[in-house]
DNA sequence: CGTGTTATTATGTGCATACATAAAAACATG
DNA sequence: CATGTTTTTATGTATGCACATAATAACACG
């Protein structure tokens, strides 16, 4: 009888993971304890305890103390989405980058966005185009707030777009977005060279540094985008 | 002179994270290593560590073997989508869930099909509504393989959706998931109920449990869908 | 028999130590 | 001076141990 070791903390997680795919842990099954894994894997529970944790992250299994480590039931699909800096995103893809500002404007928001950033009075709005291989590529309408950003007024961003100077010079803490779908308007577009309501990818997304909000912007991407990943 | 100490890897994680966001370490910097902020929070450098590792998953530092530690240049938004099957996405939202077949036929796929799922031969294809309070909520198109997954040809799939079905029969150890936006053919209008021309937002997946491919699901969501996530 | 208390247990984490490994830097050598 | 080799160094990880903590299970008691 041949006993195999796992010595290392990915040998057991490939382990686990086999014995997930195999069935022989169905989902929902309640699986041995940390010690007696490490007792079989002839490891440390440590080690039993490290892989074990990062199959928890990735959501193959559910932990709680004293109750026990569980397949999960419903392996959530958790996609992990690497929105990188546009300009980024498209050399990555073997294309050249343009940009270029459409307006520079302070102004009073709607009340939707004052709403949603919680602010008052004026706030920098930016329009803006990027492009790749000279296509227009995402049309993007963003809001910063200048009272939390105040040094972005000096800046034109005529030629470094509000997506790369913010992420050097305003941090922040935690922020939101969502992707959706939307009808191109006339103006978008015209901006975007697509028929006029062409389908369009739609990322929101808004950054808070702590309890101020930073900026607001919406991305809309030309006809044909997509945004790909592994599960 | 107060040094404060820092017992735990998630006190070491905020005070890094305090300081990144305090720009006393800025992006690109180098910061210092392991066994220097141990020795400053008053820890163990496996609990710095911990703290380190941690910040580098979520893309907050990049860490190199011998090259040491630097806060990310680019703190790529890493957005988590949690794809939860479709019932638990709606009911969670407090709405009832309802569920249709459409369709459901054994036949050969295009060639694009076939050649993306690298199967011959006919394969399970589905066509089936979900509802959010009776309301079209995503219409989706399944292909499974029938190889691989045998008996989904004796489900009949009139009441559990292939969405739940295959999540407890059919296990998958990876697969490939893409978001993109779509004008509504007429077809699709009419079975979503909504305006033809409409920009739908799609999700389009295809899972694997080794080098077989299990399905591949389009799934176009009525017109003002919005998929949210933290940042 | 319900209810509040205590014991048990599985995971969560910290620490000191040791060694592994990747990669940069220093060095040697033709 | 280019190129290949060795050294150095920061991170990566395994281990045994200890204690913390959450949550269940067992128990006691009115």
């Amino acid at each position: 009888m041949n006993k195999p070791t796992f010595r290392d903390w990915r040998s057991v997680q490939d382990e686990v993971l086999r014995r997930i795919h195999a069935r022989e842990w169905k989902p929902g099954d309640l699986i041995p304890n940390e010690v007696d894994l490490a007792t079989e894997f002839g490891c440390a529970r440590t080690t039993v305890n490290r892989a074990l944790r990062s199959l928890a992250e990735s959501g193959m299994l559910d932990r709680r103390r004293k109750a026990g480590t569980r397949v999960a039931a419903q392996p959530i699909a958790r996609a992990t989405l690497e929105i990188a800096v546009i300009r980024k995103e498209v050399e990555d893809k073997g294309q050249t980058y343009g940009y270029r500002l459409i307006e520079n404007l302070t102004e009073l928001p709607n009340a939707t966005v004052r709403g949603s950033m919680r602010t008052e009075g004026k706030l920098l709005h930016l329009r803006a185009l990027h492009f790749a291989n000279k296509q227009p590529y995402a049309l993007e309408d963003r809001w910063i707030n200048i009272q939390h950003v105040p040094h972005a007024r000096d800046e034109p961003f005529e030629t470094v777009s509000a997506n790369e100077w913010l992420l050097a010079h305003a941090p922040y803490t935690h922020g939101e977005i969502s992707f959706s779908a939307k009808m191109a308007t006339m103006d978008e577009a015209g901006k975007l060279c697509c028929p006029s309501q062409s389908a369009l990818f739609v990322i929101d997304r808004m950054t808070w540094d702590n309890e101020h909000s930073v900026t607001k912007v919406r991305l809309l991407f030309s006809p044909g985008h997509r945004l790909d990943t592994q599960l």
